[in-house]
DNA sequence: CCGGTTCTCTGACTAGAGTCAGAGAATGGA
DNA sequence: TCCATTCTCTGACTCTAGTCAGAGAACCGG
């Protein structure tokens, strides 16, 4: 990382804290404080857990209910009891509340046209197609990679939404009987692993591997979500799982993969793999790729 | 402005508030309230009078003085009164001070570093760029376009800067007393105007327009700071005195320029102004333009 | 039906970031 | 010289945005 790239992100930081920082609690906090605001915001129009709530917006539980408590007085929100477990509470917007949430996206429309405004519409082009860039790249440098239980809700989560993908993109559906699964215990400890992206908290993406003493590792299950697509998350993937089987002594990494799944076979490709003869009789499988890896391997 | 545009705005203020936001706070007000370290930052390495902090900081003066206290008694700083005028007090780092400041830019640093950590060597080069593209833009955007009578301070600055560069730039050097200098007032009202660009401020530029009844207007005096220059503000100064000469019933604007000024010439070839022959005896000129308006343009 | 757990609420605090109204010293102009 | 103005400081508030420690209701498993 050299000094001019630094100072370019100090520069924006500076920038951009102050022009949309300053703006945002111009408009946004405008008659509200901006925890309400943000809670007015999180509650959505179908309503939500308190429980939930909380946990999207990282705040005390005290501190939540009195924001509500004062919504409610305003005849934003009504609270009530869950029927079927009534120790959890659900936050609903009125009328008003609705009103009000509107006011705020109106806000937001305005926040964003005020930036643009001053702008000729070349530049306007020119400043959004960067705006885009710089979030898609922030995004994904907040996406977390972490080691996961296979069976845990999240990996679940990745592996449920992995399947219904195969059986849509797959010419011939796909039969999880009919496919060479691995069981979960080959992906975790100490037969494999299992990895979880997450943004947010939310999982975006999954990827296992089995480490089978003396052959290959093998790539397993690796899927983007696909509205975190082009940011990189693969890639990113793969480098984590060729970096801890290098760190198991494995010396090449193996997969095998579908037609149907053009996006992958071209990262496969980019990536470093070379294409070769099938090492397992996998009847979903089109093609086979084989790295040679090196523990000294960084991207 | 489109919803595209505005949807990729909020998308970015959410992200980068997100982001950026909740890292500045959490490496820049570690050990110290971010205004007292916004203030420490601000007095600079050598010193600052406690009214301009004030201004620039656009904070209560009684705050000031409580914020400066607090980091007196630390030892970070020394207040005393001007030599001068005893009413002002100028604020100076004490070595502690100054090591507080490097210890604020050291967390700055590893800000920046910490967006681009996650990334890789391709995925830095597209944010960065993508940052300085967003940063020059809304730099752009934060420069505000005023009225101002040619003898006030910051019309005064531009005007010893546009002097000084015509001095410096003309092959011939520039010796004001053998030009056909307008006098301060054929521009302002009525016979003229005057326009000074500021940015959080300070004056970055300005432009001139003569208003002779029943003759074209003209553009004089148009002058653009160094630092701020590629932000499009000379094209925005034109588009200003052009749709103010439209407005005051001008249907031609014109101007001449002297051909060491590339980047001026280029532009009003590209703004819409035809070259025509001299329409005085201008001794510094070498090129006149001229352009036809009209009340509805609008750039 | 008992005991531990989960979920929400209340009360009691704290710190930060300001705002507002003077008071009191210095200064400058008539 | 004196009066208005400028500049800084002090005291007295306010509002956000939290944190922390229970209390009490509801639920769940054995």
């Amino acid at each position: 990382m050299d000094r001019a790239e630094i100072d370019q992100v100090r520069r924006f930081n500076r920038t951009v804290t102050e022009r949309v920082g300053v703006l945002h609690d111009h408009y946004l906090g405008r008659d509200r404080p901006v925890g309400e605001a943000r809670l007015l915001w999180e509650i959505g129009e179908q309503g939500q857990d308190v429980r939930r709530l909380r946990e999207r917006l990282g705040l005390d539980s005290g501190y939540v209910s009195r924001l509500l408590r004062s919504l409610e007085t305003d005849g934003l929100v009504t609270v009530e009891p869950q029927p079927r477990d009534r120790r959890v509470r659900t936050v609903r917007l009125t009328d008003a509340g609705r009103a009000e949430r509107a006011a705020l996206d109106r806000r937001s429309d305005e926040l964003a046209g005020s930036l643009l405004e001053p702008l000729n519409a070349a530049q306007r082009v020119r400043l959004v197609a960067a705006m885009a860039e710089v979030d898609r790249l922030l995004t994904a440098a907040t996406v977390a990679l972490d080691g996961a239980d296979p069976d845990h809700p999240d990996a679940q989560h990745c592996l449920r939404s992995y399947f219904t993908e195969l059986q849509e993109r797959f010419e011939t559906g796909f039969d999880p009987a009919r496919s060479l699964l691995p069981d979960a215990g080959e992906l975790r400890p100490p037969h494999g692993l299992f990895l979880v992206a997450r943004l947010h908290g939310e999982p975006v993406g999954c990827a296992g591997l089995k480490l089978p003493p003396g052959a290959p590792a093998e790539v397993k299950r690796m899927w983007v979500a696909p509205h975190t697509r082009g940011l990189g998350l693969g890639r990113r993937l793969l480098a984590e799982l060729e970096s801890r089987a290098a760190r198991h002594g494995h010396d090449v990494l193996r997969l095998d993969t579908n037609k149907a799944l053009g996006a992958a076979i071209g990262l496969y490709h980019s990536y470093g793999f070379e294409e070769v003869t099938a090492f397992n009789d996998e009847p979903y499988a089109h093609h086979w790729f084989e790295k040679r890896i090196t523990t000294a391997s960084s991207e």
